[in-house]
DNA sequence: TGTACATCAGTGAACGCGCGTTCACTGATGTAC
DNA sequence: TGTACATCAGTGAACGCGCGTTCACTGATGTAC
């Protein structure tokens, strides 16, 4: 398929792929603050003004990286579990792939969930890909409620009835609702929020350090929480 | 209760007061990985070599502010709400003042929940700070089982019987129980720990931009999650 | 197929910057007798 | 109370470092006729 490219854009594709790697490998190690272009060059046999052929600056190298986390991180939740099991068990198959991407890449991890880089600003390429775990999220709460079989459900199983939801709050489920779930009811698509904000929180503490002293190691808090959220959200 | 003090010694408490004072103010503007010694001392007026006469390195006054920042969100949760009011009520006031404090200070928050600054290693001094959150909410757990009105009923209210806990994790929650909250049962220490995660989970989605486009701003959400992870712990 | 010109990758030197930290020093404050 | 010495705060210069980015250049690759 590069067939029609010349021998110069294929070398500028490979040089493009190889720096990628390269800063990929030195974020790994130093983290994104430390992440030096002129180190990167160096690794690479060339001058760091040659770099500026294939990335105009920093930040936009900075910015290719941040892609290909959310890309990796992503592929990797979207691959999870057998897609022909319950629901369920595939919403502890994503829960449990994105944590340990996450263990595998902290930096890269601490890159797109982290602090942000101060001065940084993330352009506007970055949203689509930021948007591939939600999707997964949501497509696994639709498939769980056009099986019929829960997602429109009470409170986590709670016997009181369902509190209704703010008018702000209302309509921001619905826009989200609208994008990646469309059928799921407001209240659902909120405690998905919540399972979401909490997926991550865990994550972080866990790779933070400030789950040091409590549930540390995390692998049974972790697995116990991801079973406790399926019966909040719900998703059976 | 100065009166003991010599001159010197009076303006070398006042001096370091000072330049803790600048570092935070500079901190709040730039983030942790820019702050610089050189930057705070020409605040000052002083040359940068004379803080060394204050703080042995850039590290130790990063730690400073590390404990500083710990103190005052624990200081805001510790003085949240009426002690007397019900405990239910003191769980709202305190997740809402734990998440003003950091919308007001959002650099300060980065630096003690966001991603670590590389090479940089958390001294033992801090975690006591680190722990004043955590205790207030292991209070609020403890009074409310004493109090008889919650706090050891079923899982968030649910109608089926409560998921025993994994060894390992019932060995942590045993513990986390014995520093703070000795009377409160291993399960209820657990949705505890995780609604901590979600507390800080929510607070950092918000704060770090992974809300833009769903809920935000978040106002209702949080309102609304905090109100679902006191029926989930359950705190009454 | 061959030649003339245009495009582009990579070089090497330089600019301008700011940083953390060390060190020998001066002069003021504190202490012991 | 006064003097001699010790302690300590702050100065100013310097070390050594690495960074992002620009720029004029050479030489190789690609394109048009």
């Amino acid at each position: 398929m590069n067939a029609s490219l010349t021998a110069r854009q294929r070398a500028r594709a490979e040089l493009t792929r190889e720096i990628k790697a390269e800063a990929r490998r030195q974020l790994a190690e130093v983290g994104a603050p430390q992440l030096s272009l002129r180190a990167v060059a160096r690794q690479l046999g060339m001058v760091s003004s040659a770099l500026y052929r294939y990335f105009p600056s920093r930040d936009e190298l900075l910015t290719a990286l941040i892609i290909e986390a959310y890309d990796a991180l992503g592929a990797s939740a979207e691959a999870a579990g057998d897609p022909a099991a319950p629901v369920r068990e595939r919403w502890r198959a994503v829960c449990h792939a994105v944590r340990r991407w996450a263990l595998d890449h902290p930096h890269e991890y601490a890159l797109i969930y982290g602090s942000p880089v101060p001065g940084y600003r993330a352009p506007e390429a970055t949203v689509g890909p930021a948007l591939r775990v939600p999707l997964v999220l949501g497509a696994l709460l639709q498939e769980s409620l056009t099986a019929g079989n829960g997602a429109a459900g009470g409170a986590g199983g709670s016997s009181g009835p369902e509190p209704p939801l703010p008018p702000v709050l209302a309509a921001q489920a619905a826009t989200v609702a609208a994008a990646i779930a469309p059928d799921v009811p407001g209240p659902v698509l909120v405690r998905t929020l919540m399972a979401w904000t909490q997926l991550f929180g865990m994550i972080s503490f866990e790779l933070f350090g400030q789950l040091v002293g409590s549930a540390d190691p995390a692998d049974e808090f972790f697995g116990f929480a991801v079973e406790a959220m399926a019966d909040f959200i719900p998703v059976r």
